[in-house]
DNA sequence: TCATAATATCAATATATCTTGATATATTAT
DNA sequence: ATAATATATCAAGATATATTGATATTATGA
């Protein structure tokens, strides 16, 4: 009970299911492209992504100072099944504004 | 987005996901059964029925006085799954004190 | 019509969650 | 070591959601 409502707590927010949507589109992305992105301040960007990593949505690979996210693989069978359901949604989402190099925010 | 969102917040409550593996396993029940098998008081039970029913998870047929719920036929496929889910989860359930004939609670 | 029973809704309080701005941590380069 | 950058965490205020007790609504039967 208490991982299922962990996991349906970490999709009740606009904010997360647009960066689900976001990341499984795009791939593994740094903090400041997402914060680039959707126009976003750090701390809650940060925030957001804590929730969903430990939801079990997503996986982190830290390079230097950077941090990548993306979409854990393999997702269980109902977190899955809810991505296929968000991916379905037809989101709309901003544009990927990709740091090449330097990021400096 | 809305409709998704509706659906992840009518699950994002413990006594909520409780009532929809109760009435799955139960088929349609009358609040007050609800209320008794649960301990529960009804204006409490009312609100969260009230909140899976507007999110699409259950369907109500009133017969005089009484208000019978139960699972929603056909479900769309995310709620489906999304019971499915919660089905096998394993929850302790109470045992179900149905009422015969007058219900005087 | 009046009383009763089942259910729904409302108002107040309590609890949880989100957002922001500030600060802390960690890594790299000088 | 110092400075700069990326990310994480914290504290405070704002907003949403849950619970309770009281009241309203609706249907039934005397």
């Amino acid at each position: 009970m208490d991982v299922f409502l962990e996991t349906v707590s970490a999709l009740n927010d606009e904010t997360r299911v647009r960066l689900l949507s976001f990341l499984n589109l795009h791939g593994p992305l740094c903090v400041c492209d997402m914060q680039e992105s959707f126009g976003m301040i750090q701390s809650r960007l940060s925030r957001h992504l804590k929730i969903l990593k430990e939801a079990g949505f997503l996986r982190v690979e830290r390079q230097g100072t950077w941090a990548y996210y993306s979409i854990r693989s393999p997702l269980d069978r109902f977190r899955l099944q809810a991505l296929e359901e968000i991916s379905s949604l037809g989101i709309d989402l901003p544009p990927l504004i990709k740091q090449t190099g330097e990021c400096k925010l």
